[in-house]
RNA sequence: GGCGGAGUAGCUCAGCCUGGCAGAGCAAGCGGCUCAUAAUCGCUGUGUCGCCGGUUCAAAUCCGGCCUCCGCUACCA
């Protein structure tokens, strides 16, 4: 019987000469979230991510803290990547450097297979090079179009040998790829943009360089190293087992979804399908390009102090609001803005006064009404009905990466709850004895509503989630939370009489004022 | 310059494809309630839909032109 094929997903891999950014840790958290959505449905997934280490930059970086280059990445993913991750409470299924030897020689085979079959010829590079400097210069980066960016005075025009693919070849096949699969590339702004770019021709592709020495060497060439892209973007097979575990590879690739930021779109939808088509391998079903983050009205920048680290804001939010702010906040797909301002509202509003506040109101009446044990399940159509779409909606836009539609869905439900517990007023029925059955009928509708909640915003939220389920009791009968289905959440009456229903910390406290301008003052130091 | 995206309530945005009384959340105001985290529930106001013109019985929506902001315009990642 042939395995499962894993739902794959995978975010960019970072590049390593800098520390991350909220940016960053918005791609991840994406990956993160729709990796648990589909690991509670019972599929098996395979999520990715990593840290990108070659290229000239790495050089750069490296001798300007006195480190070789390997020391400058080793030190970086130590001390910044790995450790963002745990902040923002990412559950990868790998880690890839592309240093590891498990990349490098797969690359160099990689290589080597596109040369055997004459996908790769030597060629000249022609470009602007500043003698200054000792590089070439991007035409894009010239001053007025002649002068170095740095130095101020002209480049010379300067040639070097280096081998090419051949990707104008590709063209016609790139269209119809993109015709025939529409999903290819998402969301459509972005497929657009790719398609034109394609229709305007392209040319072969450089991909060694001999001007430095920081990269996979070129097997049938030791004085070239590959291109950092080239390089880069084989990480998402090499990952999993490419010309080493065919069976891995065989149960894990295609990747259903490559997460990449639109600045890196044309590598991802452009460049890596045709290295895909010329190695003979499948290409991945979906490249789906996130907006730009805007902080203040700008894209971030670091020069302009507006490059926050992620851990500062969980350091205030805590790691579940920092998740849900972003998937809640922005139209996944589309530019959007950060501000302290609006994640404090959302966070007041929407998680400590909509659902961290329902968790306690129902908890405590449980517990002072009938002892903390969990009334026999009755059917509540008001709530039961709204339940059985909710789950159906946000499933549904949970694994078309619409978080923000998903998470509307989840929140229009905790609204209906609250509002439900105010109408049937529970506290006036609790003073009428011949109303016990209707005192019983509204704890048990508000409970089980909350073990729905618990299981479709696990993926999102697991910290607050995990707790809401200790409270309910429900791990005893139900078993743990991570395996419950988010398709049998909309299912009235799992929670069963007897649940012993405690009160638990507060889920997501209010947060001062004076807290979060003591976060922004930081935000200005070095 | 070329290509693409955006401009709608104080704020963030949906609606536009497929024309039919301008919407949601937040913020603000009023009322209710007391289980709960000063919370929750209900009610209430707000608009040159960027500008000009056209088509139409009817335009935020379709067409033409213009203004403003943003992105891409490839081998830095």
């Amino acid at each position: 019987m042939v395995a499962q094929k894993a739902f794959y997903v995978t975010t960019p891999i970072y590049y390593v000469n800098d520390v991350p950014h909220i940016g960053h840790a918005y791609t991840t958290v994406a990956g993160d979230v729709l990796a648990r959505w589909h690991r509670q449905r019972g599929e098996r997934v395979h999520f990715l991510t990593g840290t990108d280490e070659h290229g000239e930059k790495i050089l750069t970086a490296a001798a300007a803290h006195g480190m070789t280059p390997q020391q400058w990445c080793d030190h970086m993913v130590e001390t910044a990547w790995l450790p963002m991750l745990a902040a923002i409470d990412v559950a990868n299924d790998d880690f890839i450097r592309t240093t590891e030897p498990r990349h490098t020689e797969r690359v160099q085979e990689f290589l080597q297979l596109l040369y055997d079959k004459g996908e790769v010829y030597k060629g000249t590079y022609t470009g602007p090079y500043c003698v200054a400097c000792e590089e070439f210069k991007l035409p894009s980066e010239l001053v007025d179009g002649v002068d170095c960016p740095v130095h101020g005075r002209p480049v010379n025009e300067l040639s070097e040998d280096n081998y090419f693919f051949r990707l104008s070849a590709y063209t016609p096949r790139l269209l119809e790829h993109y015709a025939r699969h529409p999903e290819f590339v998402q969301p459509e702004s972005a497929r657009n943009e790719v398609v034109r770019f394609v229709e305007g021709g392209l040319q072969d592709l450089s991909l060694s360089r001999s001007t430095f020495d920081w990269g996979v060497q070129v097997p049938w060439d030791p004085s070239h190293v590959v291109y950092v892209w080239i390089d880069a973007l084989q990480n998402y097979i090499t990952a999993v087992g490419w010309n080493t575990d065919p069976e891995q590879f065989e149960r894990t690739w295609p990747a259903d979804v490559h997460l990449v930021g639109k600045d890196i779109l044309r590598f991802h939808a452009v460049i890596w399908p045709t290295m895909l088509m010329a190695a003979g391998l499948a290409l991945p079903r979906t490249v789906f390009a996130n907006g730009w983050l805007l902080v203040g009205g700008e894209k971030m920048s670091k020069t302009k102090l507006t490059g926050i680290p992620p851990q500062q804001v969980v350091d205030h939010f805590g790691s579940d609001a920092y998740r849900y702010y972003f998937l809640r906040e922005l139209s996944y797909g589309q530019d959007g803005s950060f501000s302290w301002e609006s994640m404090a509202a959302r966070y007041t509003s929407e998680l400590a006064n909509d659902f961290g506040n329902l968790v306690s109101r129902l908890a405590a009446m449980v517990v002072r009404y009938r002892g903390g044990r969990l009334p026999a399940p009755v059917d509540e159509p008001r709530l039961s009905e709204q339940l059985a779409a909710t789950a159906r909606v946000a499933d549904e836009r949970m694994r078309a990466l619409d978080f923000q539609g998903g998470l509307d869905a989840v929140f229009a439900f905790v609204k209906a709850v609250n509002g439900y517990v105010t109408e049937q007023q529970p506290w006036v029925l609790a003073k009428d004895p011949d109303r016990a059955r209707d005192l019983d009928r509204v704890l048990y509708a508000a409970a089980d509503s909350l073990r729905a909640l618990a299981v479709l915003l696990n993926p999102v939220m697991p910290k607050a989630s995990g707790k809401l389920w200790a409270s309910l009791g429900a791990e005893e009968h139900l078993g743990p939370l991570a395996g419950q289905l988010v398709q049998d959440a909309g299912d009235w009456g799992r929670l069963p009489a007897g649940a012993t229903v405690t009160k638990t910390e507060v889920l997501f406290p209010r947060l001062e004022d004076s807290r979060l301008e003591d976060s922004r003052l930081d935000d200005s130091s070095p």
